[in-house]
DNA sequence: GGTTGACCTAAAGTTAGGTTAAGGTTGTAT
DNA sequence: ATACAACCTTAACCTAACTTTAGGTCAACC
């Protein structure tokens, strides 16, 4: 199948400018042009593109997605270099999801703390840290 | 008790430079100097910047920050605005940690899908994909 | 009293990851 | 054949969140 970029913009939720912005970052080498000069995209630049955003959303920097791209170009000699970098990744994301959920523990406490000072009209009320206590336990603040 | 700008930066893992830019910024509006114009952190701007830090984890930017601290400062009349504040950071929380779930299910195949090239010195062995499809059923690539 | 290290400001510089603008080409529907 | 949307390139611009630089002050010890 064979994709403009347009089409691919849609599929994936990428602006056009984006994806032209990577291309040009030679995150795409692999992408074929018409004789008009025009790019066609297949499945494996589709591919491509969902790991770019995969490693993106966990924070990855795009030198390095080019570079694990060059790696994978490079063939079975690299297959090394590859695996430790997802194993750092997988790391770094578990910290990640680790630190947004203590967050999350936070946001959750003062969704309850606003909850109550709303019914009551006032974040002075002298009840409310030791109402709020009784529920979160574990926390201090 | 009182800390100096060297010590919260310690304490906390926030560089100086950070500390004076969001105290620039308008992010920590009580802090207290010396008569020689030296900032005195207390207790109550180390837990601003500790709430700085977690709302910043979870992807909110500077700017509505200062807008959350601001209505602190105003009062009971914003205790609505503030709780409903938390209760969309809570639902972008938890959307980001979703995400990051997902990304890390795909990291996952992609470390068992290297570990298995590495044993077998290529990516080229055609009972890869299948053996790892036997232990990621839900997942097709 | 002088040196040293921690503090201060203002302003300029940096980085990543784009977006926008200007000017031009392609391809397709009428 | 002409209009028009969708494509192309290069280069400049943008934003957030810092960091660095330059030049100066403060406080404590020797």
């Amino acid at each position: 199948m064979a994709y403009s970029i347009g089409e691919v913009s849609n599929m994936l939720n990428i602006s056009v400018s984006t994806l032209r912005y990577y291309d040009k970052e030679g995150l795409l080498p692999l992408i074929n042009r018409t004789s008009g000069n025009i790019r066609v995209f297949d499945e494996t630049d589709i591919e491509c593109l969902k790991m770019i955003e995969c490693l993106k959303t966990t924070g990855m920097q795009l030198k390095d997605i080019k570079l694990f791209f060059g790696w994978c170009e490079e063939g079975d000699s690299t297959i090394n270099k590859r695996y430790e970098l997802f194993l750092e990744q997988k790391e770094k994301t578990e910290k990640q999801i680790s630190l947004l959920q203590d967050a999350l523990d936070r946001i959750n406490y003062k969704c309850e703390y606003y909850r109550i000072a709303k019914e009551r009209g006032t974040t002075n009320d002298p009840g409310l840290k030791e109402e709020l206590a009784m529920k979160f336990l574990s926390q201090n603040k």
